[in-house]
DNA sequence: TACTGTCAGGCGAACGTTCGCGCGAACGTT
DNA sequence: AACGTTCGCGCGAACGTTCGCCTGACAGTA
């Protein structure tokens, strides 16, 4: 497809009667120009038109202007609901400071590190934000050595430092928890996940936490670790159902939504209704959740205003600036439906 | 932060001791080198780890090597789980023919072609996917106008000729529909959108072909066109559920996935459980609808495909080849769950 | 020997910016 | 009247590539 070539500051310059370098002066506000020649230049560059070739500023001031961002892609069986608004709030915050994003491809294992040196060695971006941390981060290990700026979206190892904004998990189990125990309930059992993902021990932190602090006891065989899936929670939930019902959980907080909605279909099967005959707290606020019957409750992080910081710290950095807080931690709130009782259904 | 000066060609030129423009050809596989200085000049690329500057070969070569994408956000109580995947699929699409995508914010009316406008005039992208196009899309007229290069997700009016992927929504409805007939109902009711929406106006032909090559006539009150909300479901289906038993339809397709959840629990509601006593079918094969009780019976689209097939397009008509075609068609597929009762419950 | 052809690689220019100086004219100061 | 000081703008260079043309050496032919 043939293109018209495009107007460029000599095309502006031309129009309005001066080189093309006063040009650029007048459009990066560097100007010392009489204001009716500055006049002259704007109309000129309204008339043609005219938008700085980004490929050339960028070339000429030595930085992409560009912020590198790559995720795990979900099992397709499963929803990445979080994507959109994460995505999205990255994406405007970072246009109205003159970014762009960069997605990249996801890659497996030793690989992964490999499509971030890319990105760097030919230049594409200045920085990035990372996702789905965990301990022992590859990527950050990488990233510290090349001295690269970055900012995760998610915490790791609590002995080294990096920027990063995350979404406080205990605070969200420990309002989950507390909620139950404020309608009563003290045999509480809790679906987490395997031992290991930082973002689980957390959250799982947080349901201890508030046992603790209400004097319950924990009892480990309610407490169990599986994946993250519909059939684990389902599972779990169906076991400690069994049991006798003087002495089996009244309520059940989950790590994630799919682990609750198992626990839901369990007790279902077993006629217990939840909301009536024992309570089920999800996490994520997944959009099923007010979908599925009963409607879930469960806890809902602030993913936009947590893309938006990502972006915030990282250009701060960029920029040189040293940002307000380099390590934001964000609180979910808890949104109370019929699956915990509260409501009437 | 401070970085060391990236390496760039002069410095494996001066390495291999030669001029950098000959390492410029070696790289670009134009050369006409002694295979020994050919190798010289590899092993030293290795040695530096160079990466040729995108930026530079960019304002060289006039191409951005970018394709913009924008979508347009959904409410942050619905679920864009299609984003991962389209967004994923493209993103690898196009880097393995030497592309990335650049997303950018989506603007709300006249203001949305304004983005695509200063993506264009500031040489950002060589073209662009669209999404969410409907009739009379004022991005396709007005890239159209300016000749620049796109490939639509999705149709819009048929008397204008532009490349598009799609996704044959007719033939997903005929198969929900014709899946329901084979099953013996005969009194089938849809759950369709407002007029004037080019997928919905598709789907829903799907399914009034499936009825007339049965030779089933059409109810208009049976076909009820209303926001594709969860609650919209619920209540058209309430209203055709109260009606005689011997009278009122025994099966619901639905142009999508949330209908079709809404009019299982006006099902639910009345008692009457989807699969046994009614059967449903949604659209979109949402994760969710794995996960509800009954599992909804749903049509799949292949949205990797259509990702990947969009950028397939677009780059071939970037590089002036001609694609194999320009207009793509894909066919969904229809996953059989419980809510359509072809398998127990 | 002189002429032609080929091979290997050098050379200059260009892509569209930004940036630091430089320079003449107008103005004020001694 | 001679001399600084601003003001307003121009100039040259540089960012890291690619591209077409040029050239020097060598070999083959007449």
């Amino acid at each position: 497809m043939l293109l018209k070539r495009r107007t460029t500051l000599k095309d502006v310059a031309a129009r309005a009667g001066v080189t093309y370098q006063t040009v650029s002066k007048v459009i990066n506000g560097r100007a010392q120009v009489l204001p009716e020649t500055e006049a002259r230049i704007w109309e000129a560059t309204r008339a043609l038109g005219y938008k700085p070739s980004h490929t050339a500023r960028s070339l000429r001031v030595q930085r992409s202007l560009m912020i590198g961002y790559s995720w795990v892609p979900t099992r397709p069986d499963q929803a990445n609901h979080i994507l959109d608004m994460f995505l999205g709030s990255m994406i405007e915050e970072a246009e109205a400071v003159g970014y762009h994003l960069l997605p990249f491809p996801y890659r497996e294992g030793d690989a992964q590190v490999n499509g971030y040196r890319e990105l760097i060695d030919s230049g594409r971006v200045d920085g990035f934000v990372l996702s789905s941390v965990n301990y022992d981060d590859p990527r950050i290990r990488f990233l510290q050595e090349r001295q690269y700026p970055f900012v995760a979206f998610g915490r790791s190892n609590p002995a080294i430092y990096f920027p990063y904004v995350d979404v406080d998990g205990a605070a969200g189990l420990r309002l989950a928890t507390e909620h139950l125990l404020s309608l009563g309930h003290r045999r509480i059992a809790v679906l987490a996940w395997p031992a290991g993902s930082q973002v689980g021990d957390n959250r799982l932190s947080g349901f201890l936490a508030a046992l603790a602090a209400a004097g319950v006891p924990k009892r480990p065989e309610w407490m169990v670790r599986a994946e993250g899936t519909f059939e684990a929670g389902r599972a779990a939930a169906a076991r400690w159902l069994a049991g006798d019902p003087s002495e089996r959980p009244t309520g059940i907080v989950a790590l994630n939504d799919t682990l609750a909605l198992g626990a839901s279909r369990a007790a279902q099967e077993r006629g217990l209704l939840p909301g009536r005959d024992l309570a089920i707290v999800g996490f994520d606020d997944a959009p099923m959740a007010q979908y599925v019957w009963p409607p879930l409750s469960s806890v809902r992080q602030p993913i936009r205003l947590a893309g938006r910081k990502c972006v915030e710290v990282l250009v701060a950095l960029l920029e040189g600036r040293t940002p307000a807080a380099t390590q934001v931690l964000l609180t979910p709130e808890l949104v109370v439906r019929a699956s915990s009782g509260q409501q009437q259904i």
